[in-house]
DNA sequence: AGCCTTTTGTCAACCGGTTGCCATAAATTG
DNA sequence: CAATTTATGGCAACCGGTTGACAAAAGGCT
């Protein structure tokens, strides 16, 4: 009676003034309730509840519910029952393309179950993190931390509160996604010493990263393994400009062959020492990790320990959805297998000209 | 009274049972209230409406609020007003490093002006996206197409109800940022005459890319106006793959320059003609679009021309901040500069050998 | 002092679902 | 056929803020 009838035709062209709140606004239970002449309650268990009601009523109200074209308020739903069907992911570093498997990994999988995806970074900061995973906690039903900074207390301390799943580290009591680094590294470092390596090289990533730490000693380890000798030299940041500065103390080191934290550091490494006259891989050999985006654009396509970075992303995000429907291991630690990627960066070493 | 006291160090290492909802859960404005003696609506004032009350009430307030550490439950505040605090971003396609510098971008815009990005992609799926779009709208304040694939009209039906706005793409009416080809195109193309190129092809992108038709103009007016033939081929997917496909019809077309729709083709083009034996530049020049990363990783580098896809992004996410704030131009759109970055594939033809 | 305006805090309704409890109707059982 | 169980729908309270209306208190002015 109070509302007019034409918000349609009004003025096509016109400007659009004001949003929505009038017109074909939001239906709501109460007025499927009142078309279907039934209980809102009612409405809200047919909604939702399985078998809660009679067949009858149900298809009386899906359609009403369809006739109103009714979505769910999820706010509505949310302030009761805290659900939101909603989890964050927080990555390190939007800008590094590793991270960009694990979002599209995690997104794609979120939306098969009709989860929405919430995106922060935390800018390789621990403390920026921490009040980002913080803010996010109270919108989300569950987290996924992708190479986390902060402590492992603090990841604890957050998964106390919701359910929360960490990629790319592993902290006990919380579950983890984790690339075994050992059979990419051990096929990498055989593959080197089959070529006459002697002294390798491993250029180290930020020091809070718990990957970084597993990725040497797996180096070490398999070095030793191969009577190899291993040094370790340290990044400024994992970056691409990172290994261009990190090319010098390579040259430095003596090393005939270098395995980088990850595949940005290779790059950058690779041209500098390009840009120095030094052909790749004769006279040096560089192994990245992780094989992202781009990775195989270089000259020569760099030769890269695997991550599966895609999956990482997916199954956290499955282990996280599992967690939230009572299914699932509370503290069971994913997993997957890292392999050598064997492109032109790494090769036989040229007897010095 | 009725909670007992020690949550704490009841079990540090056994497996967290619950998920909280007892122990320090969150406080409410009615808590805040009992402790600083006011109406809880007094509070709400307080924390909201700066001014509306004295500022002896606001810091017993504040205080109170401090002490029991609160936060707003954003659900709660939602449901009556509305304001999320949150908007979408959907893109065509994750994969696509180009969105992911505009992900960037607005992730940080929106981060630093306190709002949560959320994120989904459409899989270059027009319908897709109108699902995932609409979906959204329940949840966010706002809208963010990038690269949209849908109609106009339904991008003008989603504007009415909540505001949007468009990247890489204009539509009528719905405040939009493009980047304005011309420049840049123009550079490319005069370079390309200037170095002896006299057939021009272009590689068009998706058929519902705006931004490809865009392109395809500029291409054609540009070489128009340098006396240049230009000849349009039809890539299958704006990809590598798509790339490598498309270059039989490259090298049928007797083009001796090719400008591609993205970066993406360009590489694949690249690398699918060297693989055949082609040398680039000599026998061919190839320019890209969009300056993605991994651009400058390939030999010889990509020319291309680069669109700011980060200041999009952030541009993008200003504007939409300010339409929500009642700043800002409701239908304006935000022009940036593209400017043809000069690497080594594209170059002087030499005479056939 | 008396009256008017402004400030400040309270009351109560509302946003749109969810859910425990209860009453009625229907189905099952002895 | 009565007694009991089970299926179904309704009632009302609740989640945690927001906001319009109003009253009390404070301040300003003649």
């Amino acid at each position: 009676m109070t509302e007019p009838k034409t918000p349609d035709a009004a003025a096509p062209t016109a400007p659009a003034k004001k949003h929505a709140r009038d017109g074909k606004s939001n239906a709501t239970i109460y007025d499927i309730a009142k078309v279907a002449g039934v209980n809102p309650s009612t409405v809200s268990r047919a909604l939702s509840k399985p078998g809660r009601v009679s067949a009858k009523t149900q298809k009386l109200i899906e359609d009403a519910a369809a006739e109103l074209n009714y979505q769910v308020n999820p706010f509505a739903r949310a302030l009761p029952t805290g659900r939101t069907n909603t989890f964050g992911l927080i990555v390190a570093d939007i800008t590094n393309p590793t991270f960009f498997d694990i979002i599209r990994g995690a997104e794609t999988t979120a939306t098969v179950r009709d989860y929405t995806l919430v995106l922060a970074e935390s800018a390789e900061s621990a403390v920026t993190e921490l009040t980002a995973a913080r803010r996010m906690m109270a919108t989300v039903d569950g987290l996924i931390l992708a190479s986390p900074r902060m402590d492992d207390d603090d990841i604890r301390a957050l998964a106390r509160d919701k359910p929360v799943v960490v990629i790319n580290r592993e902290v006990d009591g919380v579950p983890c996604v984790v690339p075994d680094v050992n059979k990419g590294i051990s096929e990498a470092v055989r593959s080197l010493a089959a070529n006459g390596h002697r002294k390798v090289a491993f250029v180290a990533g930020p020091p809070q990263s718990w990957m970084s730490a597993r990725r040497w000693e797996g180096v070490q380890a398999a070095c030793e393994w191969s009577r190899l000798e291993a040094v370790r030299l340290e990044s400024s940041k994992p970056t691409v400009d990172g290994g261009r500065q990190v090319a010098r103390d390579v040259r430095a080191s003596g090393a005939t062959a270098v395995l980088t934290y990850n595949d940005l550091l290779a790059i950058g490494l690779m041209q500098e020492l390009q840009a120095a006259g030094m052909v790749v891989p004769d006279q040096i050999s560089i192994v990245g990790f992780d094989d992202i985006f781009g990775a195989d654009f270089t000259t020569p396509p760099l030769t890269t320990v695997r991550s599966p970075l895609g999956e990482c992303g997916s199954g956290a995000t499955t282990l996280l959805l599992d967690l939230l429907h009572g299914t699932g291991d509370p503290a069971g630690t994913l997993r997957v297998e890292t392999e050598l990627v064997l492109r032109g960066s790494s090769g036989r070493l040229l007897p010095a000209g």
